[in-house]
DNA sequence: GACCAGGATTGCT
DNA sequence: AGCAATCATGGT
């Protein structure tokens, strides 16, 4: 396919997005050029700014094939609009942060598999601590594509032993996860791709089965591997300092006090809780 | 040096 | 069902 040219009927903070891409090292994101490369299969897909945040253009080279392009369509958020968001949190106790964030789009993960992987790393880690060592797995056992690092397959990694990650600074408990839910995964017992047409709630509870994946990461699967838009995670530490800010408290709320709002914010928790992370970055 | 971090599991009441 | 200890390590 040659280059296909996308515009958006709603704001979008382009910009915005790219810098927290780039917060990750393995994301082939040049801010000066305004382009971020994608790496789909075998492919590298190069998606270039050239409007504004008023008025959104892109193009999209290096695609293949159609599915390619709804694949681009669904990670970035360009197949649906903000707009009835804004509209909806307009009307609630979030508005100044909706006023602020306004064009904050759902960004996925490139691959299923790697947002387990990256959530797995993540979990009980500091930021920057967890960048590294996701890094170091990436770029230990994954590949190169056009220069762009790509994570490993399950394969590869069903096949290492504990020590080898615990001599990456993996905890061996953390490395059991990676291993044990990689070999799942491997051997077909556990397919994300198919998985993925399930309701929330039955993915939390298939994903839930496995060592090493509890409800934050299955909830961070849903949110940031799916994009879906109902989801509040209320055990995220993140999203309760944001709350304890947003609402000038002594402490961070409670759960009880934190879903007390979720009617208010359905259906688009997911947002509340994209927008509030913004808020503490 | 304590305490926390975009948690999860295990074992104990 | 609900709590506490445990896990490894970097950041503050």
């Amino acid at each position: 396919m040659l280059t296909q040219f996308i515009k958006l009927p709603f704001k979008y903070q382009y910009e915005e997005m790219m810098t927290r891409l780039a917060l990750d090292p393995l994301n082939a994101v040049d801010l000066e050029n305004k382009t971020v490369k994608i790496p789909l299969e075998t492919s590298i897909i190069t998606l270039k700014s050239t409007g504004t945040f008023e008025e959104p253009a892109f193009t999209l080279t290096g695609v293949e094939s159609d599915e390619q392009l709804q694949k681009m369509m669904s990670i970035f958020h360009f197949n649906r609009s903000l707009e009835p968001i804004s509209a909806h949190f307009a009307e609630t106790n979030l508005k100044g942060l909706f006023t602020k964030f306004d064009g904050t789009p759902i960004v996925t993960d490139f691959s299923l598999y790697a947002n387990i992987m990256k959530s797995i790393i993540h979990q009980q880690l500091n930021l920057s601590f967890a960048r590294t060592l996701t890094t170091r797995f990436v770029q230990t056992f994954g590949r190169q594509v056009e220069g762009v690092w790509v994570y490993p397959k399950p394969e590869d990694i069903a096949r290492l032993d504990v020590d080898t990650l615990r001599n990456m600074q993996f905890s061996s408990r953390k490395a059991e996860y990676i291993i044990g839910v990689s070999t799942a995964i491997a051997e077909g017992e556990l397919h994300l791709e198919r998985l993925s047409t399930e309701t929330d709630e039955t993915i939390i509870k298939r994903l839930t089965k496995y060592r090493g994946i509890g409800p934050w990461t299955a909830e961070s699967f849903l949110l940031f591997g799916l994009g879906r838009e109902n989801l509040f995670p209320v055990a995220d530490v993140g999203l309760q300092n944001s709350l304890k800010k947003v609402w000038q408290m002594e402490n961070k709320p409670s759960k009880e006090e934190i879903s007390a709002h979720f009617d208010e914010w359905s259906p688009y928790l997911s947002y509340a809780a994209l927008y509030l992370w913004r808020n503490i970055e």
